[in-house]
DNA sequence: ACCATATAATTAACATGTTAAGTTTCGAAG
DNA sequence: CTTCGAAACTTAACATGTTAATTATATGGT
């Protein structure tokens, strides 16, 4: 590989194109999508990430910052900003933790739950447009590859990301 | 729906789970990918997007800002900064538009070609490394689903992002 | 030539991504 | 009880995402 054919014209015909590189077509692909999602997101006066994290504590209920951070896919230092002005503005509520005081509690405050009820049935509807758009067969199928793909990659070069530690759990 | 059913458990089972969501399944299938290619853009001292802009001026050659904009999938002010990073490191030159001189040419300098053909060979194998560990027939079943998903989308809410203008076009 | 409008690019302002460093608290070893 | 390393967050610092406002130049119409 360090000596090819003619000269100058280097690799460029094994450069991937945008419809062959994985990550430039999960970027212009999940670029597409959120366009769909983010006039609604502005609209109730959150950011996307914000309403990541909402979302989850309006699924699972209260946990501590780290836990909340590998549910809603932000790193921790995003995380710890998002909470600061979520909690300014009254959506949440913290308090530390019981048997370790290191660690802050984190839930929704009625407020927040308030939002979830008003803001979901709006995302929920723009999903089944989407998937119309798209097919529902087609959708359920990338779903399940993109699923998978993760999955065929988590014993890659460095997991230790969103997901700081974790053995071997169970998806729970 | 200020009243529904019963109560207090609105809708909380139609809110799609990770699986299920395809902006969260989307973030975490980039998320997975990148992990792979983050580490090699850190060893040749360029972020992801100075690398998306670097790619596209070496397979395109110069061209004005808008249009790399375009290529690179990077919104104008994000551009507007790491070109004024990479003019300062070398890597590209600028001049001003002949026909039009409130824009500004931007091309590759031979440092900059140097460092595509120097980094170029790492990405395609870590590419063909998970197109293995994923499988050459789903690699390439995913990329054309997200092709498809894109185009689909396309004549969707609000097309005007990335790609600003354009009327009815073919591709090009 | 003059002017209103549109366009190319940059700048501004704020939120997040990303890595590293700093703080406080736990827990185990001695 | 003291010390030391790890853990849970938070801060720091810099780059990018994102929307709006600015600046400079083009263009079409009068």
């Amino acid at each position: 590989m360090t000596d090819r054919k003619p000269v100058a014209d280097f690799p460029r015909s094994r450069l991937k194109d945008d419809t062959r590189s994985l990550p430039i077509a999960l970027l212009r692909a999940r670029e597409a999508v959120m366009a769909y999602f983010r006039p609604h997101h502005r609209k109730g006066g959150i950011t996307e990430q914000q309403w990541r994290v909402i979302r989850v504590l309006y699924l699972e209920g209260e946990m501590e910052t780290s836990r909340l951070a590998e549910r809603a896919w932000l790193l921790a230092p995003s995380l710890s900003r998002i909470l600061k002005d979520l909690e300014a503005t009254k959506y949440i509520k913290r308090r530390p933790g019981e048997s370790d005081s290191r660690q802050s509690l984190v839930s929704l405050s009625p407020k927040g739950t308030a939002m979830v009820t008003r803001v979901a049935p709006f995302l929920d509807g723009i999903h089944q447009d989407i998937a119309r758009r798209f097919g529902p067969g087609r959708t359920e199928q990338l779903l399940a590859l993109l699923d998978q793909l993760e999955s065929a990659l988590a014993s890659g070069p460095d997991t230790r990301r969103v997901v700081q530690k974790e053995g071997g759990r169970t998806r729970k």
